[in-house]
DNA sequence: GTTTCTATTTTGATTAGTCAAAATAAATCT
DNA sequence: AGATTTATTTTGACTAATCAAAATAGAAAC
């Protein structure tokens, strides 16, 4: 049995490898996790004697087969969790990641095909993350974001990929929530600035960093 | 921050003290939570420096005002996660205790607050036992046993206290759950056994300790 | 009132997970 | 190429929770 600590760790090397290079650093791993980096280092030595992951010292760590699949269990609990969430407890998106991040680990296989019925087998969560299926298929289609994509198009917000209540609530506040409608008036490289206009010609300034959080895809 | 082991400890003392004697003995607990009894007793040493249980070594554990007020949270956890899979996730009552198990450690207090606003405040539990307040009040209710009922009298079955999954099966099988009418008809002390009919005059024989599991009210 | 039994406690070890700080290897800069 | 910077690994130590087996203290039996 994966151990709480052990699904932490693969969860999160699913994460990072998913939006970016093939080898996850023990940096990023270790800054992740809120640990320090020997402890990262300790662990996968002892995740790769498992062989749910495999280790280049020195340069990054990688799931195997076996590491993928536990880590696509933990997800899918994750990402179910939050939308039963939302959608029956009626909590906020903005609030029920930290929620997730326990239960994750407590829920059973049966709770869990449960909740997934009772909620219509959904494919994506509160905050549009895909939902691996229960063969651990995970969709990866590739969104633009609000920093690259084109100007004065029409925008649908498909995804919001961060978590930390402070960003999500500033989403939400300005109406960027999954399935939102927007435009992006005008990019400032200089001042890594654009200016979006949402539903009643709302208007909404955000930086570059933040505007790379928000997945989006052309309405229509 | 009370750890799952202090939580389930707690728990289990407070369990324990309820149908019985004041003081919980090392030997009752460390085999409730499945432990050797010098486990329980290092366990219950550091409670108790932790002023969560008083000890008087070689006779047994007490819990503290303050023990009390956390068991009495982890109950109340259990027993509102239990209904609600009942209830809303329609599984069996003779299952959900091992989940509940689990999950009474990973819940939060809004999502409690939420599943038992849900659930419309229930007082008990599937298995007729009864729910802690958000207060911290419990119902201590007496009730006469199957076993120590009178012969011939029309009963109503409220509480089936025993989790394990084998008896709440039998019990299922035979009717026997909580809101069951029932009438002893026979009691063989010498056998130890006793025969019961429920409805529809089915008619069920079961050995006086199980007898005992089975809390039981006059009916009108 | 000793002896015997039994539950409890103590002792010594083990496992999982972690941190602080020193050692090291790779990459980068001059 | 040699020196410096930076990420990673190693080492040593710690906490929480556990078990096996030896020691001990009450209770019960004689
Ligand atoms: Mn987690
Ligand atoms: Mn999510
Ligand atoms: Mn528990
Ligand atoms: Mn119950």
């Amino acid at each position: 049995m994966a151990t709480i600590a052990v699904e932490n760790y693969l969860k999160h090397v699913l994460l990072l490898s998913e939006g970016g290079d093939d080898l996850v650093s023990m940096g990023e791993l270790a800054a992740a996790l809120a640990v320090v980096p020997g402890t990262a280092t300790t662990m996968v030595k002892a995740l790769a004697t498992e062989g749910l992951v495999s280790h280049r010292p020195r340069y990054g760590v990688r799931l195997t087969a076996e590491g993928r699949r536990v880590a696509l269990g933990v997800l899918r609990r994750h990402r179910i969790i939050e939308t039963f969430l939302v959608e029956v407890l009626k909590m906020d998106w903005t609030e029920v990641h930290a929620e997730a991040e326990l239960l994750e680990h407590a829920i059973s296989d049966t709770v869990l095909d449960r909740l997934d019925a009772l909620l219509g087998h959904p494919a994506t969560d509160p905050h549009g993350d895909p939902i691996p299926t229960r063969l651990g298929k995970l969709d990866s289609q590739v969104y633009a974001t609000l920093a690259t994509c084109g100007i004065d198009k029409p925008l649908r917000i498909v995804r919001v990929t961060e978590q930390s209540g402070e960003f999500l609530q500033f989403a939400e506040q300005h109406g960027l929530r999954p399935g939102a409608k927007a435009r992006v008036t005008e990019r400032n490289l200089a001042a890594s600035l654009l200016t979006l206009k949402m539903d009643r010609d709302r208007t909404v300034t955000l930086s570059l960093s933040a505007a790379g959080h928000i997945l989006v895809a052309p309405v229509k």
